[in-house]
RNA sequence: GCCGCCAUCGUCUAGAGGCCUAGGACGCCACCCUUUCAAGGUGGAGAUCGCGGGUUCGAAUCCCGCUGGCGGCACCA
């Protein structure tokens, strides 16, 4: 059997990481089966459509390596992938269920639906429709339909049934079907509900795993019942685990970052991103921490995901983005690097890649680190006397240390690092102190790349400059 | 309120009856290296496996109850 699995988000504005988890385990468990990975656009809530959201889906699944096999955007046998240009299909299945018996028109007005539903609340009753529709007949439900009044299509949920939702990671899981509501399935707008949607969708386009949130679990009981009105084969139900806040509850942007479009602007980098998500719910067999999507496809398997809803630890997707980071070769850095650095030339961000490759664990932090590169950071003259060092010390350092850089410039760092221990040596200074007031003197920070190295960043004149500078603030 | 899911260090997890005086990773602490910060190295603290009952010679591992956390109860997905 091919594996068929999709992911169908709504295009409501962002791709939230939760999203992005599913979509990952879809596109890896396809991929492992030698199956397709198929994106379809559920845009059937015209209310909550966001222009340019559809656009933000691909290039967000671009960006993490996921290219679906079928789109709206790339084709594919079983279209159209949007939803909205589905609704003739969707028509026909309600129609199919009402004939059959399944399903029936609902007159009720939003206003009357909102009474019973404070009424059941005021009585501590579960909300629910009171099924008043059920009891017009189909032709005169056609009738009222031709004389132009509005409806919507409700499945018929049965009375008094245990109904069985197999889910591959908690096994069968029994509801009953006296706790359901006859589900709206098309509006009164002629757009199917996200029920009727997907179950016609997932048949017609021969998805064989769903892979959702487990915020879906609590519905999946109607899509079992709208799969048996068909007489269609049920797909394999994966439920994944909601991402959590550091206090359990589920993920938001209050407490945490959702949209995966800021860990793109932080500059975490995709595969680290993949990697720390795929260790969500799922280990190594051999435990590692660090290993490529390739690697992951080949080893993991839906069945052994967790149901637990970890907490998103920010600090060791961090510590992973860290280690990718440190994995690129200066060449593939120094790309990564420009969108983070506008400031700087080609030629600085290439000199100062290696220089700041292992103090970066997100790509943005280079713009703090190399700020001094492009801004003569200022700092009150009390800064420079680090470590005990007196007014006079930090002159004499400053002082020297330009004599010898005027001497030997600051393109040959082997030299000069050789002739600054040397003078420290001579007059027995604290190394350590020595170059804390250097660094201040240029960076005007105490946390720097390495100094020695940073210099042919700013180029002789403006190292000497920045010396001068410093020693004016000291006079 | 009703229905459902879940339960091992702060966090992510290993563990599928004896290998567990519960292992790894992040984070944290200390030391080493060192011109700052990192990176790297070494070591350390940190979980009576939510609680209570069973089953068993033996339970983190199986069963039941409880508690707790989370989610869902729309003409939203």
């Amino acid at each position: 059997m091919v594996v068929r699995t999709r992911f169908a988000p709504s295009p409501t504005g962002f791709i939230h990481v939760g999203s992005v988890y599913a979509a990952m385990l879809d596109y890896a468990f396809a991929k492992k089966h030698q199956g397709q990975f198929v994106l379809r656009i559920e845009d059937t809530d015209q209310k909550r459509l966001v222009k340019g959201a559809e656009e933000r889906i691909y290039q967000g699944l671009e960006w993490l390596g996921l290219i679906p096999d079928e789109s709206p955007k790339h084709g594919g046998p079983y279209g159209p992938y949007r939803q909205s240009e589905r609704l003739e299909i969707y028509q026909k299945y309600a129609r199919e269920l009402v004939e059959k018996g399944h399903a029936y028109y609902c007159f009720c007005s939003p206003e009357r639906l909102e009474k019973i539903r404070q009424e059941q609340k005021k009585k501590n009753q579960v909300p629910m429709y009171d099924r008043c529709c059920r009891r017009i007949s189909l032709a005169e439900a056609q009738k009222r339909l031709a004389r132009g009044e509005r409806a919507v299509i409700r499945m018929k949920i049965p009375d008094n049934e245990k109904i069985v939702v197999p889910d591959l990671l908690r096994g069968e899981i029994v509801f009953d079907s006296r706790m359901i509501d006859d589900q709206v399935l098309i509006k009164s707008d002629g757009f199917p509900t996200y029920h009727l949607a997907v179950v016609v969708d997932d048949h017609l386009m021969k998805i064989t795993h769903v892979v959702r949130g487990e915020e879906w679990l609590p519905s999946a009981p109607k899509h079992v019942l709208l799969y048996r009105y068909f007489g269609w084969k049920m797909p394999v139900l994966i439920h994944t685990p909601t991402l959590r806040n550091p206090d359990k509850s589920k993920l938001s942007k209050r407490q945490g970052h959702t949209s995966l479009d800021w860990y793109r602007e932080q500059g975490f980098l995709p595969e680290a991103l993949l990697n720390f998500l795929a260790l969500l719910g799922w280990s190594h067999p051999e435990e590692k921490e660090i290993f490529s999507f390739d690697e992951f496809i080949k080893v993991f398997d839906l069945k052994d995901v967790s149901p637990i809803g970890p907490v998103f630890d920010l600090k060791k997707l961090e510590w992973m983005n860290g280690v990718y980071i440190r994995q690129k070769s200066d060449q593939e850095l120094i790309g990564l690097l420009k969108p983070f650095l506008p400031q700087m030339t080609p030629e600085q961000i290439s000199q100062a890649a290696p220089l700041i490759k292992e103090r970066i664990r997100k790509l943005i932090e280079a713009a703090d680190l190399l700020e001094f590169v492009w801004r003569r950071v200022d700092y009150d003259p009390e800064f420079l006397l680090q470590r005990g060092v007196t007014r006079e010390q930090a002159r004499e350092m400053l002082l020297k240390t330009k004599e010898i850089i005027e001497a030997v410039g600051v393109d040959n760092s082997e030299e000069l690092q050789q002739k600054l221990l040397e003078l420290i040596a001579r007059k027995q200074w604290n190394t350590g102190a020595f170059f804390m007031v250097f660094r201040i003197a240029i960076c005007g920070k105490k946390i720097t790349p390495p100094i020695i190295e940073s210099l042919p960043l700013l180029g002789h004149q403006e190292v000497l400059a920045r010396l001068s500078l410093a020693l004016e603030k000291l006079a």
